[in-house]
DNA sequence: CGACCGCCTTGACTTAAGTCAAAAAACCGT
DNA sequence: ACGGTTTTTTGACTTAAGTCAAGGCGGTCG
């Protein structure tokens, strides 16, 4: 029990929160604990609530007609998801699978719904989550609909590099077939461009490591970029 | 004064206030009356409040480095914008621009904040709003990056067909360029893609007119996929 | 050790959609 | 109705990226 609360006053969304209301928090929730590969819900499933990691992780997907699979998020510990239609009082807008053994914790719909309109600090929090939410998919939106495949990875290599380590060498922690699906292109053409930018010696690559060797020249792809 | 109430009332976001709270929000609400054309305001801009279209309409867009620009919203009354940042505390993450001449209420960020805190059901009408938002953009994103142009624009006036009117004739509001644009694609695109579909008896053009002959065969289209 | 399986890479080919340029049509104010 | 601007369409061409198919590389498990 204690644990749970531990890792629940880690959770960005319940920051600055007071030790009774985090016990509030924990009271509603739920364990779930699911193997690798386990399905979480599908898309247009109802919602009756949302989940965080507490531990593992955790890919929220869309599949086409032809069964082509897009990845919208990994998310890992201390990362809630699902919340989306908790307030529109839809159905999930997507699916969510795990990629490891994971430890989730589920906060049924309407329980949680009283606790924020107890609590405006966490609606706040909530409101916060969201904001960061809709701007990452803007950036999304921007680089898909903007940028080529290049120019996207370019971005999404510096993200890595600035969100993880700040050093020049970033490595992945999904394989590369997805990462070419949450850059919404197909691991063949990933894989060119990995090599053509090797050839360019803007990095280079060793398996899942990859070293950025001219942060500068990724930073002009990622802007405006052709690559060579 | 009480028009502007009036006004207030009818905004979604602020549904279920009783007649006390929307004077509260009345009362923060500055006037912005713009012409066709103004600049609301820029990317990176600092935000110091949000804004909700009494009246005229509304461009959010980003521009890429060669000055391409995709439009990500079209606003009209009723629709509040640039919400996102006053939750997250950074800058606006895209630009606004009126179409039309358009009276705007304009909300300090603070004094809203503020009201949101003292007001449950606010907060929770503007967790609902968020959530739409976030509902959307998980379309747009899975339009991007798992359709077809052809299939976006189909998808694009089933959607209109079922928001405007519920009749088989669509009248865009906007330009051609500017739905091209909405669709991440360029005027030239969507011209001959408009001509395709006129020619598959799918769809029947004059100016802004759009005449649905064929939902099932949009649907179809919208879903999995090719034009002939 | 060696066969198998999943993941990644490479090659040849196809295609959707962008660029550039120019003509045609629609829109606007005087 | 007219000249001028803007929007839309059309054509010829280029290119990014997808498809299909084959081969390589690396781990693992009997």
């Amino acid at each position: 029990m204690e644990k749970i609360l531990q890792i629940i006053s880690n959770v960005p969304l319940f920051n600055g929160l007071s030790e009774e209301q985090l016990k509030d928090v924990r009271q509603i929730s739920v364990d779930k604990f699911c193997g690798k590969g386990k399905t979480i819900f599908l898309e247009d499933d109802d919602c009756n609530g949302f989940y965080i990691v507490a531990d593992g992780k955790v890919k929220i997907y869309k599949v086409s007609f032809e069964g082509k699979e897009h990845i919208l998020h990994i998310y890992g510990p201390g990362n809630p998801f699902g919340e989306v239609p908790v307030f529109s009082g839809k159905k999930f807008p997507a699916n969510a699978q795990t990629l490891l053994k994971s430890h989730l914790l589920f906060f049924p719909r309407t329980a949680f719904v009283d606790l924020i309109s107890k609590n405006p600090s966490l609606a706040l929090n909530m409101l916060g989550v969201l904001s960061m939410r809709l701007r990452q998919f803007t950036v999304q939106i921007e680089n898909l609909s903007l940028k080529e495949v290049p120019g996207r990875l370019a971005s999404y290599l510096i993200y890595l590099s600035r969100e993880l380590d700040r050093t020049d060498v970033v490595t992945l922690n999904i394989s590369k077939g997805q990462l070419a699906s949450l850059l919404g292109t197909i691991p063949e053409t990933l894989s060119r461009i990995l090599t053509k930018m090797t050839q360019q010696h803007l990095i280079e690559t060793s398996g899942r490591d990859i070293k950025l060797l001219d942060i500068n020249g990724l930073e002009d792809l990622a802007e405006h970029g052709k690559l060579q």
